[in-house]
RNA sequence: GGCCACGUGGGAGAAUGGUUAUCCAGAGGAUUGCAAAUCCUUCCAUCCCAGUUCGAUUCUGGGCGUGGCCUCCA
């Protein structure tokens, strides 16, 4: 039998993937703060759960629950809503419907449970209270903080030492807090900011106490997998892991954590201030999902991916070979690919779907399911043939009929002899964005 | 300063203690009225130094270089 392995950044080994009960997998990774539009790296980050939520669905029978959070409630979002003049709920439900319709422009499917933060204030209230009564948090005037020095294991999942955290130089002292790493479990709210009544005063809860709260809720206090972007290892999964363990006295939160590297644009990194965002609406309107789909996957995830037109031509033209093999049919997907198993190699995989590609297209048609089977394993594929030629209808302005009618006019000319103007034809509709080919018996066309 | 990752052909990007993926680009060919698409063939690589080894791109150590985290960030 063929074994699922992982890099767990925990040990920053790669291991063999062992469930805590096999007929129950559960598995969590960290959705968007949902106070802009979510670009390509979200978007990387979804796919690759994606992946590995479709790869154990087909390993452990479907019996996987994939919780993936929606934070809703947020510094960040407060900030938003300021800047914009717009209430919270108008930000958080605008960018969650655009976050939703991203997912499935995509294809990712849908995770079994998508929890909001705000519809678990009361649990996080809890959490909050008990670990005051466990002597882990403390209070001083209307705030909560989390007390670093009271877990011993604090930083291991990062790789920090505590000391060496405090000798650092740019961390923001807050008289408030005993040591300068603790940090915020609630705090108040101003009277126009969003707040909730607790035994602190009103007020809301700090990042990461979400994530605790709605992965036990979900999951359990400790389940198989814990996933996000690289960079959410610190603070953010450190704190998780801080509070959940001191309040449910446990000795991990996930037995597996797995993140994925970032995407740059252009070598540069993505941010703010370079300008240089992409988000994912503009590069599927620009791409299609399918696209930009098998462009984040096109090196191993916890690799850099630096996102650029050379690479999205060129998974374009990828596509559009392996359409030629497109089948309708599914088939049963019973098994995964070594290579996809070993840690999510998607770009070994996608190699493997070359060679598959090239064995099908001699014909054999239990090679082109095959095949298919392959490209649907990690999400390609979902657009029928007709859908993925027309992905760029939108943009060009020509219609079908005019286009027929021209290739017509075509045919004729060359049946005539009269090749210049079947060139000339052809390359009017070219200039249109049409690409015509002249096949056997007949002459397709495509948008460019 | 601390921690971490990475350095493979012109570009992208896997893998591997010995037999050198894959894609794009380039070259040649088949096909085509010419193209396009497709197919076939083909050129090109493992940052530097030392060690382990019969043998290292792969393991170990050192160096150089790049990037990330340590503050909100996927």
């Amino acid at each position: 039998m063929n074994n699922l392995k992982l890099t767990n950044s925990f040990t920053r080994k790669k291991v063999i993937f062992k469930p805590i009960n096999s007929k129950k997998i559960s598995l969590y990774a960290c959705g968007p703060t949902v106070y802009e539009n979510p670009h390509v790296g979200n978007a990387r980050t979804l796919i690759v759960f994606d992946i590995l939520f479709r790869i154990l669905k087909v390993l452990y029978d479907s019996k996987v629950t994939y919780v993936r959070n929606i934070t809703d409630i947020d510094d960040k979002i407060i900030e938003a809503s300021h800047k914009n003049k717009k209430k919270i709920y108008e930000i958080t439900n605008k960018v969650t419907k655009i976050f939703h319709e991203n997912c499935k422009s995509l294809n990712c499917l849908l995770p079994t449970v998508e929890p909001k933060a705000t519809d678990h204030i009361k649990e996080m209230i809890q959490m909050t209270s008990s670990l005051i009564d466990k002597g882990y948090a403390y209070k001083n005037k209307d705030h909560v903080y989390f007390s670093v020095n009271s877990y011993k294991d604090y930083g291991k999942l990062s790789n920090k030492n505590l000391k060496e955290l405090k000798a650092g130089t740019r961390i923001e002292i807050s008289d408030l807090k005993k040591n300068p790493m603790d940090f915020v479990l609630w705090k108040p709210s101003k009277d126009e900011d969003p707040g909730w009544n607790s035994p602190w005063g009103r007020g809301r809860p700090g990042w990461h106490l979400e994530c605790s709260v709605m992965s036990e809720k979900y999951l359990g206090k400790t389940f198989d997998i814990h996933g996000g972007g690289l960079d959410l290892i610190f603070p953010h999964h450190e704190n998780e892991i801080a509070q959940s363990c001191c309040n449910n006295n446990t000795k991990n939160l996930a037995n597996y954590w797995v993140h994925n590297g970032f995407v740059t644009i252009n070598n540069e990194k993505m941010s703010k201030s370079f300008g240089n965002i992409v988000s994912i609406s503009d590069a599927v309107k620009k791409y299609s999902g399918q696209v930009v789909r098998l462009a984040l996957i096109s090196a191993h995830y916890r690799q850099p991916l630096d996102w650029n037109d050379e690479l999205l031509k060129n998974q374009k033209n990828v596509l559009d070979k392996w359409y030629n093999l497109y089948t309708e049919e599914n088939g049963n997907i019973t098994e995964v690919d070594e290579i996809l198993l070993d840690d999510l190699n998607t770009p070994g995989f996608i190699s493997k779907i070359h060679q598959l590609y090239s064995e099908a297209s001699k014909g054999d048609e239990k090679k082109i399911l095959k095949f298919n089977q392959a490209c649907k394993l990690i999400g390609l594929f979902s657009l029928s043939k007709s859908g993925w030629q027309s992905f760029k209808k939108d943009s060009i302005n020509v219609s079908e009929s005019y286009i027929i009618k021209k290739i017509e006019e075509r045919a004729k000319a060359k049946s005539e002899g009269n090749f210049s103007l079947a060139d000339k034809i052809r390359k009017e509709l070219l200039l249109k964005g049409v690409l015509i080919e002249d096949q056997k018996n007949k002459t397709i066309w495509k948008f460019k």
